[in-house]
DNA sequence: AGTTATACCCGGACGC
DNA sequence: TGCGTCCGGGTATAAC
């Protein structure tokens, strides 16, 4: 579900409109939500400034004064709305975070989660992670070294967060599709140029489709005109049987070590 | 060692 | 309108 350019999109829309401000009210309607008792995490929360809001992986950290950090992972079917009461969505919020007249819903939080966290914690949570796909370290070449390592197939690697951190999967199929790469391959077993255009297809993926807002389409706020702008231009993903954009051949849509897969059986080879 | 199965979770979509 | 049923899917963990 969200992925690295909904969350990242998300980090910097949030940045834009609650950084600096205080949490004056909270509201937990979804006490699962959290890793701590409800009251322990009004006493640490409520009050706080959100000084900036990180992201890692799919997670969102809000930084809040007194090195506290929220710790924020929509799983699956998890959104974010902000807006003042009128704009409250019309369905249950497992949390609310309000900045004066303007509020932060959850909503959709199932196996997603809004976790408390001091400075140890919080990094012990992220220490697992793999690699942002911007991480300066982050190389071509040793992006390739880390394929020749990678296991099962490339589908596989992609989505997994400890070997490469914020793709799920739907841009690990776009990612394979722009790259022209079956999702089944072997890492291992690409060439150079394979390899290259992987890292190129990557970053050229998450970087358009954090331009066009993500895939989600509900808007974060009242007259968000660019949340869920990728919908419309993603290739393959949720569109089995459609045809390819490329060469006209009908999307191929099949399970691929149980999770849906979707790619061109005669363009990506 | 790599692959697959399962539990988690429950709102909402769907069917009658 | 109302009630019952079932699905989704990232992640951790167990099982194969």
């Amino acid at each position: 579900m969200p992925e690295w350019p909904e969350m990242e999109h998300y980090r910097q829309e949030l940045n834009k409109r609650i950084q600096n401000r205080t949490i004056s009210g909270i509201t937990v309607n979804r006490p699962k939500s959290l890793n701590v008792p409800e009251e322990e995490f009004r006493a640490a929360v409520l009050g706080a400034v959100v000084e900036r809001v990180d992201r890692r992986a799919k997670q969102l950290v809000f930084v809040l004064s007194g090195e506290r950090y929220l710790l924020l992972h929509l799983m699956l079917g998890g959104m974010m709305v902000l807006g003042t009461e009128a704009d409250k969505p019309d369905r249950t919020t497992q949390i609310e975070l309000h900045f004066g007249e303007t509020a932060l819903y959850f909503i959709g939080l199932r196996l997603g989660y809004l976790h408390l966290y001091g400075k140890q914690g919080l990094e012990a949570e992220l220490a697992s992670l793999g690699p942002e796909p911007f991480d300066a370290d982050l190389t071509a070449a040793r992006f390739a070294d880390m394929l020749k390592t990678g296991k099962g197939n490339l589908k596989t690697c992609l989505t997994d967060q400890h070997w490469l951190a914020g793709i799920g999967n739907c841009y690990s199929d776009e990612i394979c599709f722009a790259s022209g790469l079956l999702p089944s391959r072997r890492p291992a077993a690409l060439d150079e140029h394979e390899a290259a255009r992987l890292y190129t297809s990557m970053r050229s993926v998450l970087t358009e489709a954090l331009r066009a807002g993500g895939y989600m389409e509900m808007p974060l706020y009242d007259g968000d005109e660019r949340t869920g702008g990728f919908n419309e231009l993603c290739r393959v993903y949720d569109r089995g049987d459609e045809p390819c954009v490329r060469c006209g051949n009908p999307i191929v849509f099949q399970t691929l070590s149980s999770r849906k897969c979707f790619f061109c059986g005669n363009c990506q080879t």
